[in-house]
DNA sequence: AGTTAGCTGTTACAAATTTCACAGCGTTAA
DNA sequence: TTAACGCTGTGAAATTTGTAACAGCTAACT
């Protein structure tokens, strides 16, 4: 099964769609609803599900549990998702505290920094090691993704450092692409150039306007 | 001139590498290199770098400051990006004193959330005002783009104010699709969809890698 | 000056992604 | 039971995006 990077990306949205419906007690969802709520259209949306082999009621629409257990089982979080995360500058404590309330599901196991003075203590619930740890903790952590909260400079060298101790996936934010081998997945947040792209934009769009006058 | 999302996106990358380089004192760069630092294919670069209406030399390649004094040109921000921020919790302090140091080039010019404790002083050099006063502020502030980081139930009423005071751009944090006019553009950074993405392609890998055996 | 090597600009081609369109089905209502 | 409606699943068409190929050019070398 081969499902390119923005049709997954759909359906994790879907997932979290889905589960709003579930608690607010609704129990049949139609491709157009969805649609609407994930900005796309209603074949895109059927034809995303597709991949999850997860087929609907012509006259009913989508069983919001079912469907949401399908898109679970699809996405194989039985245990969700365990990460640890290298950085705890103020992006990376963002995003711990960010995460704690969501621990069943998004469970940082560790975080690591250089600095001695963010080393050895508690951070958002979670612990924060001195890098130097790095590799000796993995070892027992099993597998997890890595969430790169480090300064640019620092990127690359501990993208290799991870993907030698076997490290699959990499949630990277610094402002680099990283080199990784072929069985490592990285996905770049970039928010420097996403606000370039807004800004571009925007700028486009307010003289459209003072064309069209 | 229509260039795509993904273009746009890329050649403010290609910006960024370039004032890299300028910093470095490189004063030429081929197309090949930096595909190999955006990650992408030479071909590519040169197809992108067409909308900008550059023209490279074919022996050297691409005069690196006169190149990225086109790119500057081209993103017309001759002030720099003109931002302003609602809702300073963490996520939101965090990208305030990331732009702060960077302020000539990317000026969050106010800050808002509808916490009286956090309203009414500076944070990481940035005023944060109480988000009654944003359409009055906005008045004065002239042509911005915003950043949302703002609890998702709190993000489609915001946009809807947004848009009313003629905002044309938001670089939203908050994970639901906001639905705004035709004439406002939207780029949406959601960390836990990037997540779930990446630990769902690093289980693949893992599989992968297994199945080879 | 002429030759050469190697890069750019651009067109033609290929792949990926999205949209269309409609057969087929399940529920509902008579 | 049967008919009808309207949604799903999906092959085919359309669009978007990326890649390949090559003519043309320019600096460097002879
Ligand atoms: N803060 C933001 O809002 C924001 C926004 C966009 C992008 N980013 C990017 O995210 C990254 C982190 O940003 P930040 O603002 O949190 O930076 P920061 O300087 O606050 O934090 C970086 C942290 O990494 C640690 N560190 C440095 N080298 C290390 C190493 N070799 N091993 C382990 N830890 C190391 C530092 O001690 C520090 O705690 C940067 O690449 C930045 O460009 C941040
Ligand atoms: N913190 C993170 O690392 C992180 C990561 C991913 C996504 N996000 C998303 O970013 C958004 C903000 O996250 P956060 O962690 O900073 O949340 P937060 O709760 O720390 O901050 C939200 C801020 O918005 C303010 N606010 C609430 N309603 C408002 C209103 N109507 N007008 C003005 N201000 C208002 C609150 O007072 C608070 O200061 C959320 O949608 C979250 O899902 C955050």
């Amino acid at each position: 099964m081969n499902a390119s990077d923005k049709v997954i990306g759909r359906l994790s949205h879907y997932r979290l769609l889905l589960s709003k419906l579930e608690s607010q007690g609704k129990t049949f969802v139609f491709s157009r609803e969805l649609a609407i709520m994930a900005d796309g259209t209603s074949a895109q949306v059927r034809r995303d599900l597709m991949v999850t082999g997860y087929e609907g009621n012509p006259k009913q629409g989508y069983n919001v549990s079912d469907l949401l257990d399908e898109l679970n089982k699809f996405f194989n979080f039985s245990r969700g998702v365990n990460a640890v995360l290298i950085g705890t500058g103020s992006l990376g404590r963002a995003l711990l505290s960010y995460f704690m309330p969501k621990k069943s599901r998004y469970n940082i196991m560790a975080a690591f920094d250089s600095e001695l003075s963010k080393t050895g203590r508690i951070i958002a619930g979670t612990r924060c090691c001195h890098i130097n740890e790095l590799e000796f903790e993995l070892k027992s952590l099993g597998s997890v993704v890595a969430i790169l909260t480090l300064p640019a400079e620092a990127a690359q060298t501990m993208a290799t450092r991870l993907t030698n101790c076997g490290i699959k996936g990499i949630l990277n934010f610094a402002p680099v692409r990283l080199r990784v081998p072929d069985d490592v997945y990285v996905e770049n947040i970039d928010v420097t150039m996403s606000l370039e792209k807004v800004a571009f934009f925007a700028n486009q769009k307010s003289e459209d306007r003072e064309k069209e006058v």
